[in-house]
DNA sequence: GGGGCAAATCGGCTTACATCA
DNA sequence: GGTGATGTAAGCCGATTTGCC
């Protein structure tokens, strides 16, 4: 774990970066999680909980932040993970759409065949407006909660191992395997998913906290060391003090030396752990 | 009775595909 | 034939309801 601050002189941005190395593997199934996210979080993916990477998180306060968009391989599409983003993409035409197709079809297509062919026979014989108050009337077809058995959540959760999401072939035969309705085997792993992700954003969250407290004390420790440095300042007002390790100068003949090509390259933030202060007597510089 | 868990439902969004002008 | 607009179907999601332990 490290992490990595950045911080542009120019005062433009401001990035703060949490990262746990690599783990924007995008899953089996691409467009899985490209929902709403009020910052950018990128997770490590669900359907590898036990990847060796870890978790990996970035906190953006620059706009730059939310380019942390998924290739969608399906269609090539590009998802930003924030809510407004994702309203922007959506096209007037899909708002139409959904209102159009109602929730008839929906149901239609909640059910297998022969229970939509069921439905269908029994609401020509009697005009119900709605299952429910159908069921409550004579009670034989009340919601019944399914129990999965020992064997039928062992099974599925092994095939949630292997793929987070299903194709209808591996639906399909999944039910065929537990003789259970497609239906039901895909609203199982939509809760699935669903409590993987719930699990996931409580780790994300146990994560950031942790970062929150370890950035406090390095804002804390920060500062206590500016305030050394200003003490400092007015107590040898004929040396200005430089950290040690971006900056050598000779007193002699006052030319900087010391200043490596790495250290230029340095972030602003990656300072040695312990600032030491250069005196000139007892550091002679190289250069002279 | 109340809480937790998980199955099921609902409404919304996105995408792919078909059709038509 | 190519193109854009529109409709439909399907899949997934978050939120919520509901039944069971």
């Amino acid at each position: 774990m490290g992490f990595d601050h950045e911080a542009s002189t120019s005062g433009l941005h401001l990035v703060l970066g949490l990262s746990l190395t690599a783990t924007t593997t995008p899953s089996t199934k691409p467009h899985q999680d490209h929902h709403h996210h009020h910052f950018c979080v990128v997770k490590p993916s669900p359907t590898k909980p036990n990847s060796p990477n870890g978790p990996s998180l970035t906190l953006g306060l620059s706009g730059d932040t939310c380019h942390l968009a998924k290739q969608v391989p399906n269609n090539s599409k590009v998802y930003c993970e924030d809510p407004l983003d994702m309203s922007r993409q959506t096209s007037p035409h899909s708002v139409v759409s959904s209102f159009s197709t109602g929730r008839v079809v929906k149901r239609e297509r909640d059910l297998s065949f022969e229970e939509v062919e069921a439905e269908a026979e029994a609401e020509a014989d009697e005009r119900v407006s709605s299952r429910v108050s159908d069921e409550e009337e004579d009670g034989t077809n009340a919601r019944k909660k399914l129990r999965l058995t020992k064997e039928q959540s062992a099974l599925l959760e092994e095939s949630f191992k292997q793929h987070s999401t299903l194709n209808p072939k591996q639906k399909q035969a999944l039910a065929r395997q537990l003789n259970l309705r497609p239906r039901q085997v895909e609203v199982w792993f939509q809760n699935r998913r669903a409590r993987t992700k719930l699990k996931q954003t409580e780790v994300d969250c146990e994560f950031l906290k942790k970062c929150c407290e370890t950035l406090t004390d390095e804002n804390r420790r920060l500062k206590k060391e500016l305030q050394e440095l200003k003490a400092l300042k007015l107590a040898q007002p004929l040396y200005m003090p430089m950290p040690a390790a971006t900056l050598t100068m000779c007193p002699s003949c006052e030319r900087l030396g010391g200043v490596s090509d790495n250290a230029s390259n340095k972030s602003p933030f990656s300072m040695a752990p312990k600032t030491h202060f250069y005196n000139p007597f007892a550091n002679p510089s190289a250069a002279c």
